[in-house]
DNA sequence: GGGCGGCGGGTTGTCCGACAACCTCAGGTG
DNA sequence: CACCTGAGGTTGTCGGACAACCCGCCGCCC
């Protein structure tokens, strides 16, 4: 959950909770049993329920009605976009294709001191530098250039072993979990951007210029993605308090 | 805040809380009060305290760690990206610009068959047609193409009160809280989307096509806004758990 | 002197029981 | 039929208590 600690009671509930919501125990629109059931149900008091239904209502899952009781939201068709933090790759799969990752360059260098400034990192870190394709059933969806610190990567790395999605070597080999992303959206028409067969082919991109940081806001990579434009539908939630 | 009632206490809390870290009252990193001083403060139990901290925890200004205290995040620098809902005119007056429309058509009319699917609505619903240029200083930032119901309009609608941000007449005039929009996100190069003074000097531009909502899911427009690239700086906040 | 461990105070997490505020709906009343 | 009233159920708030946890102090031991 959003706090630091280990896990609480209060965490298992709303994970618990979460799971069914979005795996269609509850129709749309229909309520939660109430706070008391929840309670028996899961052998905790008031208090704790309270807890975790507040996060799933500040997290737009649910909705409390005093004197009422909570009802899950019906969500729209989609329910992540833009905003949500993951791996492309991970939503590529979900959209029922099966991704792929061509790697065109994975080499060792120091920082330049304008990328460092972008980075807030010191002028002379050594990154790792990635340039890779991301693929959808073999259509190129989008460009991607990444700078990672060496300084998270494991003491003896061989860049060969890093062959998939960026995303899931931080969260499986390294046990480290980007949550936070500032990113900078553009426009791009170019046609220097594409390269390998498709070079040339593209030239109208979405470019997410993005900073990652895991929880304690250490920064974990600086990437441009240019995603060809038509080929990624790109969805954004957006709200207001 | 999330919950559909009126105000409840722990309302009221959130908010001051949220203006006072918002206004700077408490150095990023640094620890909130206590919970303990904090109901002494308000005159409140804890348990009304602990549910507003909480809500300030899952928006992710606030982290508490148990046993130690609550402290507020230290937020990068940027705050509010596009994943935040909110006018386009407010954002420009944030970054210290002057905003301005221009209003090239506003009229009433029937909404065609594809219109209306992809709305969500019957196909005989009158709209009121909308097309406008978002100007900050002077220039041109966006180009923007409306649909609002009809039947959210008052009785007796003169288009030309709409003069500035459709975002202020919904607030101010209709009473009508826009809190959630669905966006899909494209990149658009054309020549034919700039009119007026500037018509083909713009070409390149990010595209939100959205659909705006209140917090009962009432759908409230539908828009294209076509943002001069460049001109318009995009932040965006991704998260996950 | 330096390192280790325990102890105490402070803070958040959880529990319990109770009442207030609020909504719904059935039934009565005019 | 319209309106009021009340009972019952649900969330919001209250008060007090204890558990779990973190930190720093202090004394003990080597």
């Amino acid at each position: 959950m959003v706090s630091t600690s280990r896990r609480t009671l209060a965490d298992d509930i709303v994970r618990a909770l979460k799971a069914e919501i979005r795996g269609g125990s509850y129709a749309p629109g229909s309520r939660l049993p109430t706070e008391a059931e929840l309670c028996r149900r899961f052998g905790v008091s008031r208090a704790t329920v309270r807890g975790a239904v507040k996060e799933l209502d500040v997290l737009g899952l649910v909705r409390t009605q005093h004197g009422v009781g909570t009802f899950v939201t019906p969500r729209p068709a989609v329910r992540d976009g833009l905003e949500r933090m993951g791996s492309i790759t991970e939503s590529i799969r979900a959209s029922g294709k099966i991704p792929g990752h061509e790697y065109a360059r994975r080499t060792l260098r120091p920082l330049l001191p304008d990328e460092a400034e972008r980075m807030g990192v010191p002028p002379d870190t050594e990154v790792l530098e990635l340039r890779r394709r991301i693929t959808a059933d073999g259509d190129v969806v989008a460009y991607s250039y990444d700078l990672i610190p060496r300084s998270l990567l494991p003491e003896r790395f061989d860049p060969e072993e890093l062959t998939g999605s960026v995303f899931a070597y931080f969260e499986n080999r390294l046990g480290i979990h980007p949550t936070l992303g500032m990113a900078k959206v553009h426009a791009v028409e170019s046609v220097h951007i594409a390269w390998g067969p498709d070079a040339g082919k593209h030239r109208l991109f979405i470019l997410l210029d993005q900073l990652h940081y895991d929880r304690t806001h250490r920064m974990l990579a600086y990437s441009r993605t240019y995603f060809v434009e038509g080929a990624y539908e790109f969805h954004l939630v957006r709200t207001s308090d």
